[in-house]
RNA sequence: GGGGGAAUUCCCGAGCGGCCAAAGGGGGCAGACUGUAAAUCUGUUGUCACUGACUUCGGUGGUUCGAAUCCACCUUCCCCCA
């Protein structure tokens, strides 16, 4: 695949504005917009997933989006194989892809990791080795990982199961250690010719207001019924991925009973905000052009960002 | 009107004479992240000139070498009897 290709990559927390801008570049630059959500490529996850509606697309094509079965577990190797499909079919009809999400490892696979190769995964050394953390606990599992692969064990803190797990899983299925299969995963030069775009706020407050409005909206908005749905529909095994969207496992558990209403719109919003700080961490390292949304304490509309973006492109 | 109980660091909540700047949880803040990633995990959370000093446990005053912990009074809140 191309690496000639330009592509636009715009990045931010959850509510930053995202959606809107990326259709505002694609309109400006004659692009396509390629969503990065883990979330959104689940069908009938619209409400909670804050999933581009019709009316905000403005008619700007966009890929990546509700495509999936909920029941599916996609992988990050699965999105990179998906996207960089999209990606090049849009730049040979001559547009601009516009990458839009949230989702830092896809991201960081798609625009700098070559490939996922070889090591897939497998259920049941993941269960073994699940058991063997929570039978004899968490350093027994850590031991076993010091033993094939150092370094990685160095990098990887013991109650972090879930990633001394899949780098013995690596191992496993390859004879590989993770260090080695991640250092020639690495692509040796970008995948594209990319400019990421990283929204911020100058006011963390800001942010959270937002988020705050945007809870308030979902539930306005019915995601009591979309969650429902899917429940009765089996659409939402625990064990899938896309329950553990935020605002879905909540839902799930107030329509369960277990939490009531204010609380689960509570919790929602806190996960939300712990979400959004996650985001921050993640697209603070990237290089490229860094958006203050709320620069001067006046919000900016997204035809000023692109504005903005467009002109720094230039320069 | 009488009797009993409680006030702790951002919140909840332990502590009940020295080992207490004060357990634990929550929340906040910071960080990590290569096939579950809206997941998972880590660190930090009184102040400062920070391996030490200073200010905190409703208020004031005592007891003591030493108090968040004991005593007295005051303030506020809760419960029971009337």
């Amino acid at each position: 695949m191309g690496e000639n290709i330009k592509v636009i990559a715009v990045v931010g927390p959850t509510a930053s504005g995202k959606t809107a801008l990326g259709v505002r570049l694609a309109e400006r630059l004659g692009g396509e917009v390629v969503s990065c959500d883990s979330m959104q490529i689940y069908r009938e996850m619209k409400i909670g997933t804050a999933a581009p509606t019709e009316e905000e697309m403005r008619g700007i094509p966009h890929h990546m989006i509700g495509f999936c079965d909920p029941r599916m577990n996609y992988s990050a190797a699965d999105y990179v194989d998906d996207a960089s499909r999209v990606i090049a079919d849009i730049a040979e009809r001559g547009k601009l892809p516009i990458i839009v999400g949230g989702t830092g490892l896809y991201l960081d696979s798609l625009l700098f990791i070559g490939s996922f190769s070889e090591a897939g995964e497998d259920p049941a050394i993941r269960e073994e080795l699940f058991r063997i953390a929570s039978e004899e606990g968490p350093s027994a599992l850590h031991s076993m990982l010091r033993e094939i692969d150092p370094e990685a064990a160095e990098k990887i803190h013991e109650n972090n199961v879930k990633r001394v797990v899949r780098a013995i899983e690596v191992y496993r299925l390859t004879g590989k250690t993770k260090t080695e299969a991640d250092r020639e995963a690495l692509a040796p030069t970008p995948r594209y010719d990319a400019t990421v775009v990283t929204l911020d706020f100058e006011d963390r407050a800001t942010l959270y207001g937002r988020i705050e409005k945007r809870v308030d909206k979902m539930f306005a908005d019915g995601l009591e019924d979309e969650v429902r749905d899917l429940l009765e529909r089996g659409e939402l095994p625990d064990s899938s991925t896309a329950a553990q969207a935020i605002g879905y496992r909540e839902t799930a558990a107030m329509i369960r009973g277990e939490i009531g209403r204010d609380e689960a719109a509570e919790l929602i919003k806190k996960n939300t905000r712990n979400y959004a700080k996650r985001q921050l961490t993640w697209f603070r390292r990237y290089d490229g052009i860094r958006i203050l949304v709320d620069e001067g304490g006046a919000i900016r509309t997204a035809e000023q960002i692109a504005e903005e973006i467009i002109r720094r492109m230039k320069a």
